[in-house]
DNA sequence: CTAAAATAGGATAAAAATGTCCGAATTAAA
DNA sequence: TTTAATTCGGACATTTTTATCCTATTTTAG
């Protein structure tokens, strides 16, 4: 559904999200560890959406990535799929067609509207502090 | 959502299917074409379905590619997106988690699920002639 | 001021997906 | 029986994605 520089994007930014909630800075060698991700790509990852506006990043000694507390509610995942992968999830033929639309659909386009309306909608109406929530209390996982 | 592969063989084999509810065997050269596809990478996609059994080749002059009109209602586009993509779009975590589960979820298991489980529902319910109706009748389309 | 710890970013490498080429095999028709 | 039209399948090429490496820069602490 999403490219591996996403799926390690919305983990990271989760981790920083669960961390900031305490107003704990972390690095890029923690998140890495903590999502079970490739250092270096993760690092690369993060800096796209340090850029997006997404995670604020500190150089230097005692430096690392953080999340203003008050936008962890307001970050929607559909903004870091958005910052990562651009918007091919939304737009784009389910059968790879450039100019399929309702007026000249392909054989399942009314079908795949439904379900990428529904997944953009899920995106979009679920906020960064969601995700934390299990995290905290050992409900949800992520890394294995 | 699918590999380009993937998108390349439910559009040739849709095309198939239409010519093949007129008994016309159709070539690759015509189905690449039609669907504007590239040739010699459609072959090996069809070469897969073919052994799958969703499409039957023929060799030789007058050779090409079918669907026994029988068949035509009963193959269902998972069955295509499965022989060329496997189980990849079923399975799997939305966040790459290599063991997410209901027992261990990744923070957005539950909505994940969701989706895909009403992506795999719609590709299980459409079955290859509906596919083609609406081509008949110049409703829907395959290139461009 | 220096050293250590961290991110930034360019260059490169490896792997996977996409796409091409060509000879072999098969079949129908001339 | 030869020729032409076709699929098959292996090898190769290209592009994109994923991943690594290294140096520069920034910042804190001593």
């Amino acid at each position: 559904m999403f490219s591996k520089a996403c799926e390690y994007g919305i983990r990271a930014i989760t981790y920083i999200a669960l961390q900031s909630l305490e107003r704990r800075r972390v690095s890029l060698k923690e998140i890495a560890e903590e999502i079970d991700s490739p250092v270096a790509f993760t690092a690369k990852i993060l800096q796209q959406l340090s850029k997006n506006n997404i995670v604020d990043s500190v150089k230097g000694s005692a430096g690392g990535f953080q999340i203003d507390k008050e936008r962890i509610e307001t970050i929607k995942l559909s903004e870091i799929v958005y910052a990562i992968d651009g918007n091919n999830v939304y737009v784009g033929c389910g059968l790879g067609l450039k100019k399929c639309n309702a007026n000249k659909p392909c054989p399942v386009h009314d079908k795949f509207v439904k379900i990428r309306d529904d997944l953009k909608l899920m995106l979009e109406s679920t906020n960064l502090y969601e995700m934390t929530v299990g995290l905290e209390v050992g409900l949800t996982y992520l890394k294995r």
